[in-house]
DNA sequence: TTATGTGAAGTCGTTCACAGCC
DNA sequence: GGCTGTGAACGACTTCACATAA
């Protein structure tokens, strides 16, 4: 829809790039930095798509889309692709998360190390217990770590305007998901990071990723059950 | 590696259902499920498509790989279309899930209800630290539920053989995460859920699912950049 | 008439194979 | 010689549109 020219930018950055290129970018992303904590300067597409657990040549069609930023004869060198692919996921500066829903998922979420390092901020904690709101949880921030309090669902908000957050995740109990949700697109929020078992329904323009964690087991147990099938066809 | 079967990769005409598929599936049962609850007996595929988020063709598109459970000019029987997508994926007979790693990742999965309702029994808690090791934690089982001991790493293959589990969790740090999988694959599990950021090296015939809450993140993130881009681009 | 089930057409994503450059 | 970057071929998935059945 709309022709974006002039300006230092991201190359081409969005126009163009498949989605099934962008939910890899993140892996190639933290495999390099791994490489470059290891010292390592240059590398091959065989040898890095071989750690991501990809093709090389998925490896180079994809970044062929963002630009050459390689060698040929050589390789790529580490830290140059690191932060071309770091500005093309936005990874650059900064982005505010929401937390709603500090159960143990929450939790889970709020200590998981290396959120900073990819260019997230934890900026708010919201909970509707009584007995959970105004706990203060330690959120890692740059180099030291930072008490949050949590907030009450009240303050919703509140907290998402105040705080410029520009992502919402939702780790509540189902029922409670899409009440969240409108009210997080309500604040402004255009993308949502949803755990609660349910389809939620958004206007156009925001952006819902979900994450259910027995689908995935039970996407494991149908190839499991085929397996077995197999193994009976072999025996017999 | 790879056991060749006597022909070659065409596995059985007629039952080859393809992955996109396979992972909606699970969407499909649990909004019928709740149908059911809610007392609805019949369903067309226009009305089953929007609660599950996808498009009415792609939903029938879908269900004729597995058979065809509806009715011309009616619709669909809610208990009866249960049962199918139900049997498709395994969820009849119960599968045993080891998780290893009971920090608050592990806490949630376990605390995680509608688990048992689909099939899959918890039988085994694992973890390294001597602090966590011999806790009690609810495991929820058919009506009631059962408090499951956690045990040390040193006891995995003896939990993973004993119970019979079939599929095999990872919520532990990433240096871990590749010890793990390989000593549960050496103990007869060919199916793993990781939520470690690492890429896991199995053997074939070994399939690992992947849930990276960062990457998540980072994909919603690249498209919230894009989304500013154009913007900026209206304004200019 | 209504709503399913499905070939056919179209779109998206992956793999191949080699030209181009170091 | 070695490795990247990429059109072209291939395959997977989605959407269309309608024949088919209640």
């Amino acid at each position: 829809m709309s022709i974006s020219l002039g300006k230092d930018r991201p190359r081409e950055a969005g126009r163009g790039i498949p989605g099934a290129t962008v939910a890899r970018l993140p892996v190639y992303h933290r495999v390099l930095v791994a490489l470059s904590e290891a010292g390592v300067q240059t590398v091959s597409s065989e040898a890095l798509a071989a750690k991501c657990g990809v093709s090389s040549a998925k490896f180079r069609k994809d970044l062929s889309y963002l630009g050459s930023y390689g060698t040929r004869g050589v390789g790529y060198d580490v830290s140059y692709l690191t932060f071309h692919i770091s500005r093309e996921l936005g990874s650059s500066q900064p982005w505010g998360v929401v937390i709603v829903g500090v159960g143990n998922l929450g939790r889970a979420l709020i200590s998981y190390r290396g959120f900073t390092s990819r260019g997230f901020a934890i900026v708010g904690l919201i909970d509707k217990h009584p007995d959970v709101v105004g706990e203060g949880l330690a959120v890692s921030e740059l180099e030291t770590s930072v008490a949050l309090k949590v907030s009450p669902l009240a303050d919703l908000e509140q907290i998402v305007v105040g705080t410029k957050a520009q992502i919402g995740v939702i780790a509540t109990p189902a029922d409670c998901a899409q009440g969240v949700c409108d009210r997080l697109v309500a604040s402004g929020i255009r993308s949502i990071l949803n755990f609660a078992p349910v389809v939620l329904e958004v206007p156009d323009g925001v952006e819902v990723r979900k994450v259910d964690l027995a689908v995935e087991l039970q996407i494991l147990a149908f190839h499991e059950q085929r397996r077995g099938y197999e193994q009976e066809a072999m025996n017999a």
